[in-house]
RNA sequence: GCGGACGUGGCUCAGUUGGUAGAGCACCACCUUGCCAAGGUGGGGGUCGCGGGUUCGAAUCCCGUCGUCCGCUCCA
């Protein structure tokens, strides 16, 4: 019996959801492609995340800034400083320390060894160069988070969106860290895709809107099919925050190989980016309250998901074998992905009961109504249990079939997923019909 | 990064003491059935991760490398 996460990988795989990069050449640690199922996915959970967190919302804008931005907002962030560090490793216990941590002579805190390897630079920032010739001097890097484009865009974006704080920048996209053990399939990557909020308050109303935050993003979990009793919050201790961070709470997902993982990381900034540009840019990053007439730095409420790491706890999640009853009566095992209908990669499938001359056609002009609002698939190949079985184990909610029937009264059968249940419906009123089940 | 295990068609695996690759499922075509998969016939698909070595000959032995998993370490 293999393990879940093999069988989730493997179906993932199978069925054109995300398989390993490169695969040809042996593959690329921690690289992963999504495959035609898998880019639905990924969309539906990245659409779920902007429906609610933009488009709901009078107080949030959008952002698609650049992945390379400027060396020196690496610097000024602190990411540069952070990211990129001399450690050296305990011979004796192999843990790792940051050379300039320890002191004279050099002593292990963990076990009192005091031999160590030589200082070696860990970056964890993703370096290229801007222009054709690699030179020292023309060294940038690809972004570790996206954030740092709201805070340096803090001023313009707040002008031209007439926004008043409290208010938030949202974003999606792809960030690049050089994490020393990526793995966990879509776990942890080296390129991955972030969806953060960025949102601007008045300093002292941060630690209240930062609950109201956390319990936002909770409940966005649940509403899209996360068991409560799957998710937890943690609070981190004081010295693993991070160099920006006054308090983080973390909602965590429990993944089959590793009890309990991050999904989503709800930090209070404080005012330490737009401070920082501020300082290292000369540039004015403060904001002019025109009620109070006063001026200052807000503070930073941040909810920063990860796409991939949100596809695979939904994967994961939704992935079930039950039982059901075969043509002979007898109980046979059933895999289903029993995503949410937002999360579905397909809404719908069109199936001919057979592959008849007459079915076909008509079964072709019911997908032609169907697919114009959502993504659907025809399929007439092979017997019609097994093509119920083949949309279950991808997760589509819904099955049209059109049988000898609908060649007289003009209706179909609508089945879904999870009940299995079915229901005659006119073709002129399918489409409504499905849009109240999606 | 360290230690251990592993790497055979899309998937799951079998391949005896080294002799020149198989199965089931999946997929495709045709036939059959027609509302919950796995009837029939035929078919496509594998440089046995990659590179090198030993050998008359290697999927089977050796070395390197890439990748996967587990443990330790690390950790936004």
């Amino acid at each position: 019996m293999p393990d879940l996460m093999d069988e989730i990988t493997s179906l993932a795989k199978r069925r054109g959801f995300a398989f390993q990069s490169s695969e040809i050449y042996g593959g690329l640690r921690s690289s992963w492609d999504y495959g035609p199922l898998g880019v639905e996915l990924k969309r539906n959970v990245r659409e779920a995340w902007w429906r609610s967190m933009v488009q709901l919302r009078d107080d949030v804008v959008g952002l698609d800034a650049a992945v390379i931005m400027s060396p020196k907002v690496w610097e000024a962030s602190g990411h540069l400083e952070v990211f990129t560090d001399p450690l050296v490793e305990c011979l004796a216990c192999h843990h790792r320390f940051r050379a300039d941590h320890l002191g004279d002579p050099k002593v292990c805190p963990n076990c009192g060894n005091t031999a160590f390897t030589d200082p070696r630079d860990f970056h964890m920032m993703f370096e290229t160069h801007m222009g054709p010739v690699p030179d020292d001097d023309n060294v940038v890097y690809l972004r570790p988070e996206t954030a740092q484009a709201a805070f340096v865009d803090f001023p313009l974006i707040q002008s031209t969106a007439r926004r008043k704080v409290p208010f938030g920048i949202a974003q999606i996209g792809r960030s690049f860290r050089n994490e020393i053990t990526p793995g966990n399939f879509l776990f942890r990557l080296r390129e991955f895709e972030q969806m953060e909020l960025e949102f601007f308050v008045v300093p002292g109303t941060d630690e209240a809107w930062h609950d109201d935050w956390i319990e936002r993003r909770l409940r966005w979990w649940t509403d899209l099919g996360i068991d409560p009793a799957h998710l937890r919050l943690r609070e981190h201790d004081a010295d693993e925050l991070s160099h920006y961070s006054k308090r983080t709470v973390d909602i965590e997902y429990r993944f089959p190989f590793t009890d309990w993982g991050e999904l989503e990381g709800i930090a209070n900034r404080t005012d330490y980016d737009l401070k920082a540009h501020e300082r290292a840019s000369g540039q004015d990053m403060t904001y002019f309250d025109p009620e109070t007439e006063k001026r200052y730095h807000p503070y930073v409420i941040e909810p920063a998901a990860g796409v991939d790491r949100a596809l695979l706890a939904f994967l994961i999640e939704a992935y079930t074998v039950d039982e059901a009853p075969s043509a002979k009566g007898k109980l046979e095992k059933r895999t289903v992905l029993r995503f949410h209908p937002d999360l579905a990669p397909v809404k719908v499938a069109v199936l001919p009961l057979s592959r008849n001359d007459r079915l076909v056609p008509e079964a072709k002009r019911v997908h032609e109504l169907v697919r114009e609002r959502w993504i659907t698939q025809y399929d007439d190949a092979g017997a019609i249990g097994r093509r119920y079985r083949r949309q279950d184990e991808v997760g589509t909610p819904l099955c049209v079939t059109v049988d000898f029937d609908s060649l007289e009264d003009a209706a179909v059968t609508v089945r879904e997923r999870d009940s299995m249940a079915q229901e005659r419906v006119p073709i002129a009123g399918l489409v409504e019909h499905l849009a109240g089940k999606l």
